[in-house]
DNA sequence: GCGTGTATGTTTGTCGACAATCCGACATAA
DNA sequence: TTATGTCGGATTGTCGACAAACATACACGC
């Protein structure tokens, strides 16, 4: 790739940033609970995922520590950690979340007018339509929450952002711990181009519009209340059957020769 | 107080919630940040904190992972971790959080009409009045934070209230990290009024618009752009001088009688 | 049979200690 | 004088171990 113009003025070098066990340990229990490696409550054993991280389990609690701020696992004292249940009831406070950080996104977006940014919203667009075409509910899952989390990166607000991949991971919990498995709609389409319409054509409040009701309309459908609505829709083997084994790659930690 | 009346049917005991003692450790940070107790960029002496706390320097580090996840603290492998220092040039990302975050508690608010949870904004609207017509910097700078805090609190939603109490430190934060030292408006009410009326009015368009030009103003006088304009303002003693000792409470960890 | 009480195994929560790393001061050389 | 190299002190990052608490299973009594 091109290396970035640096403006005028500005500092040769930025700060190195090296990422720390701790970063590596909680990126990497973000993924398993995403994919589905970690399943939906079940504890975290310690000794178990830190031997099979290859890292003691101080830095796995504290990593874990991390993830329990974030809400993506919670902790019962004496008892441990768990992966978090999102149950049903729980779910309009999650969606109403997202569309205060979505709709806010898409505003930022259209202000900021920028054609690139703009740009890797559209790519995400296009992906998912791509995925749909497709049957794997998980497939079309991820393009779908891909979009979403790129439509708010894209307004380039680092906390927004930060906000968003932990939602991103809260809704992939939620879609687990239904109790009607994993399902995705085949249609997600329609919506979603009502959004990229909007945003392409600048119309900040019609974006906004459309993200509401598209997450509105999601909540909807995920707490049941369209489930005899004749709504296509495509399960999957969702998150893995209790007892199966955690595969978590190891990490690797040591300082290491730096050439 | 009265007891709330359990709906029929519901449980009839709500599941226990005993705070860990990483829990206690990490609101104290918290607290020492926001106070100034821990001053901006001043280094986090694990083993000093870890005696004043009464702990070991195990769960310091595992409550500290909480806010660096939050943003309140900056880690740097083998340096340890500072306390975060919020810039001049990053304020713009912090108050666009803010608006977001704050428009759509205000929208969830009007929507949901609730005259308690309006009753506990005004309550603060009005404590801030109050703080106002006294001179002392940190009481105004408070009142109007907890204002803040208290409008995205009674929007009623877990997570949104989640990020307002993260953004309200870092809000303290970027005062702290200012040049100009920690100055508050004398005249910050009109702009609060203007909320007030239109969360009171019921116009959710109103409120939001408010909120955002009140919050884009205060990013605007804190860069500077409005300094020399005249607006008055008024300076305390914000942060304390480096080297200052840090007091922290000692916190009881010990299961001890429960009865 | 149902409920209570007890015992056991496992897991967590906390601690102290070791090694690696980093910062600062000092000395040295160009 | 400026820059480089070296040394020492201090702090972090990681580990293993201990004690307390929990969950499960089993036995006992009503």
């Amino acid at each position: 790739m091109p290396h970035n113009s640096a403006p005028a003025g500005a500092p040769a070098f930025l700060r190195v940033h090296r990422p720390s066990t701790v970063d590596l340990i909680a990126t990497e229990l973000r993924n398993a609970i995403y994919s589905g490696g970690l399943p939906v409550g079940s504890p975290l054993r310690e000794v178990e995922i830190s031997r099979q991280l290859g890292v003691s389990r101080s830095p796995l609690r504290e990593a874990a520590q991390r993830l329990v701020q974030e809400g993506l696992l919670t902790a019962i004292p004496g008892q441990g950690l768990r992966v978090a249940t999102v149950s049903e009831d729980r779910l309009p406070d999650l969606f109403e979340a997202r569309i205060a950080v979505e709709t806010h996104a898409a505003r930022i977006l259209i202000r900021h007018n920028d054609a690139g940014a703009l740009a890797k919203v559209t790519a995400a667009f296009d992906h998912l339509t791509e995925a749909v075409k497709g049957t794997d509910a998980r497939t079309i899952g991820d393009a779908d929450l891909d979009f979403h989390f790129a439509l708010v990166e894209a307004a380039g607000n680092t906390r927004l952002t930060r906000y968003m991949s932990t939602l991103v991971v809260e809704t992939r919990l939620a879609s687990f711990s239904s109790k009607q498995g994993y399902v995705v709609r085949r249609d997600v389409t329609p919506s979603h181009q009502a959004i990229m319409a909007a945003l392409k054509s600048g119309n900040a409040e019609a974006a906004a519009a459309a993200i509401a009701e598209h997450l509105t309309e999601a909540t909807a459908r995920m707490t049941g209340e369209l489930a005899e609505r004749g709504i296509e829709v495509e399960t999957v083997a969702g998150a893995p059957e209790p007892g199966a084994v955690y595969e978590l790659g190891p990490i690797d930690h040591t300082p290491g020769p730096t050439d």
